[in-house]
DNA sequence: GCAAGGTC
């Protein structure tokens, strides 16, 4: 309870994200003093302490929420799913259902506070929570001043900085936002239903009416399945083709080199054997020219959320969902900045050194960062991704392993501080030799690589750079004792996408926040749209793959990245004043009834591709493989024939000499 | 039973 002097005092309302986020602040703040107390939300505290604010000595209380406080919804005539009735949620009137006791918390606290400051997430979401707020703290305090804080890192200076620059709401980021809930919620649902009832009606044996199992529309989740069914066709439709490289081998002081041919890959087995006439008519091989020179591999660019969520799938085996939850858990300790940042430059005034003076205690990278401080300080890259709103994600104090209860957390964080040591650093230097051989008409080229300073790379493991040795060559010198071989390759079909490789495509094509790529990946797998595969790597179900070509038939880019992407720029504009909430969601939703329209129209496309990739994926099942790859590697002659030049009566053919495998109209009998 | 965005 507050004292007899403490009640003439100020009071200032601070309210945060959630409640380990008012507590982190009320502890930075108050230099751990705060007291603590429930209030009507069980999940949200209220924590009390005084401190200097706006010029005097305030009591300042600091309260949360959880996400948003109102959420839209329809009413209860459109509870039951219909198809007569699915298409009224274009237009129906919308109910705000509202966390009553998060609300009730609220205004317990606005009702004798003269100020709210608004500490939320400084990005679109945060911007419309705080107006959320707002509205809540206003019904019992019409009175109440009301501010937005804007910081991005959970320390003391991040937050006193932001209390002395404190901004009001910008209203046009909170329309679009608003904007977005509504448009989503209503294609959303629309689709979902006429997905569901569908399947329900026409495939019950697969979709019982009562099981729960929903067919959900979303427009990031069906962007993002589009991605992986998208890739998984352009597999199938894949025609490998044959070429073939010539490479000479040659051994001097004991190592043996390879030289690759400087011409382009050949798919034309004519072509291919001209250049095996060539080669067997030149007499010796001479080598044209030796060039060293000096070269590099450059340090990273600073880590955005992207690039964290790529490394740490690739190079901690994690799944993108796992790496959100560890990154925001650090975040909330207070070990890392910001992991929700675009940004991949640091701000010109961020003082990266002391940054570096966090980290020269620790026993593995201590010593590196004090090198960097010694040899001039932190020299990170020019890049221009900047949301102008976070910095790159960076270490905020040092930790060490034993401070981990959980080990991938311990491998995220040392993974950002590795990082941000790696892009502060230099460039890792080395010396490329080249040497070029010329046989006959033809030039082949080797090359090796000596590492004279591994630069970033003493600290980052998550790279290699190999050294590669090659012997040693003088200019103008002759060689007799090499050997050629034809090497026969097949052009490789893409890969499968990973999650990875998913993150980065929703990044690029703008599908999602950097919060939520995780989440739409997790949402297609719990739909079973999509599942992985043994390599971790995404396949479609028959039922994605199905949903996908269904809208393709129908002629509507449900699955296509294009027509989210149209409608994120319509929310920058709203954010940016230059069109109205209202413009573009009566725009954008007339847009989508029309297509809603021909889908109920050509519904039965649902079917006929589910049936379609139901009995393919039967097919594939029963037919096991024709051709067994094994067995063919066992025959000498498959991938490359190989000669040498001091045995120029060798007979061997330079391609494969069974003609099931050559194309008939061209003249094989090469002898 | 539906979205995407928050978060417990």
């Amino acid at each position: 309870m507050p004292t007899q002097d403490e009640k003439k005092l100020p009071r200032a309302l601070f309210v945060a994200k959630n409640n380990v986020m008012a507590k982190r602040i009320s502890a930075l703040l108050s230099k751990d003093k705060a007291v603590w107390r429930d209030g009507p939300s069980p999940f949200n505290k209220i924590y009390s302490f005084s401190m200097h604010f706006q010029g005097r000595e305030t009591l300042i209380s600091v309260t949360s929420v959880s996400g948003h406080l109102m959420c839209p919804t329809f009413g209860y005539k459109l509870k039951e799913w219909h198809e007569s009735t699915t298409e009224k949620l274009f237009n129906a009137p919308l109910l705000y259902w509202r966390k009553e006791k998060v609300a009730q918390n609220l205004k317990d606290e606005a009702a004798n506070s003269n100020v709210l400051v608004i500490l939320t997430e400084c990005d679109r979401e945060g911007e419309n929570i705080g107006a959320q707020i707002k509205i809540v703290c206003q019904e019992a305090n019409p009175n109440i001043h009301v501010f937005r804080a804007k910081f991005s890192a959970v320390t003391t200076e991040s937050l006193e900085r932001a209390l002395e620059n404190l901004h009001s709401l910008d209203e046009n980021i909170v329309d679009a936002v608003n904007c977005r809930m509504e448009f989503d919620l209503r294609i959303g649902s629309a689709f979902s239903r006429l997905q569901t009832l569908y399947y329900r009606r026409y495939f019950p044996a697969q979709f019982p009416p009562d099981d729960p199992k929903v067919i959900s529309y979303g427009s990031c989740q069906f962007p993002t399945l589009g991605f992986v069914v998208e890739r998984e066709k352009a597999i199938q439709q894949f025609i490998a083709r044959s070429f073939w490289m010539p490479q000479l081998d040659h051994v001097k002081d004991g190592v043996k080199t390879e030289f690759t041919w400087n011409g382009k890959p050949q798919f034309n087995a004519v072509k291919a054997r001209r250049f095996y006439t060539n080669a067997r008519t030149a007499a010796r091989a001479i080598v044209e020219m030796v060039y060293t020179y000096p070269t590099t591999k450059p340090r990273p660019s600073a880590l955005n959320k992207a690039d964290l969520q790529k490394l740490a799938i690739k190079q901690l085996g994690m799944t993108a969902h796992e790496v959100t939850a560890v990154a925001e858990q650090l975040y909330l300790r207070g070990l890392i900045s910001n992991p929700k940042t675009n940004t991949n430059i640091f701000h010109k005034g961020m003082e990266l050194n002391s940054v570096l003076a966090l980290l020269v205690s620790d026993t593995s990278w201590g010593a590196f960062a004090q090198k960097i401080v010694d040899d001039g300080g932190a020299m990170p890259r020019k890049e221009s991704q900047n949301d102008g709103v976070h910095p790159p994600i960076h270490p905020l104090r040092l930790a060490t392993r034993d401070e981990f209860s959980c080990e991938v957390e311990w491998r995220v964080y040392e993974l950002v501080a590795r990082h941000f040591l790696a892009c502060c650093s230099k460039d890792a230097k080395g010396q490329e030799t080249r040497v070029t051989i010329r046989l006959g008409e033809e030039n082949f080229t080797a090359t090796g690589l000596h590492v004279d300073d591994r630069g970033y790379l003493e600290i980052y493991p998550y790279e290699n750079w190999d050294e590669k040795s090659i012997g040693k060559y003088d200019h103008g010198e002759t060689i007799t004792d090499y050997q050629i071989q034809m090497i026969e390759s097949k052009m490789e079909p893409p890969p499968l996408l990973t999650e990875a490789d998913l993150v980065t495509l929703m990044d690029e094509n703008g599908i999602g926040t950097s919060a939520t790529h995780s989440q739409h990946i997790q949402t297609i797998k719990n739909r079973e749209y999509v599942m992985l595969d043994g390599n971790q790597n995404l396949c479609s179900t028959v039922l994605g793959r199905s949903l996908v070509e269904a809208y393709e038939n129908m002629g509507l880019p449900m699955a296509s990245p294009g027509l989210h992407a149209d409608f994120e720029r319509q929310l920058v504009k709203i954010c940016e004043g230059k069109r109205t909430k209202e413009q573009v969601l009566s725009e954008y939703l007339a847009m989508y009834r029309r297509m809603f329209r021909v889908a109920e129209e050509q519904i039965h496309e649902f079917g006929a591709a589910f049936y379609r990739n139901t009995t393919l994926d039967q097919i594939k099942m029963e037919i096991p493989e024709i051709i067994d790859d094994k067995s063919l590697e066992n025959d000498e002659n498959r991938n490359w024939i190989q000669f040498s030049s001091l045995d120029s009566n060798d007979t061997k053919p330079p391609f494969p000499n069974s003609s099931s495998q050559q194309d008939t109209d061209l003249d094989l009998n090469w002898q």
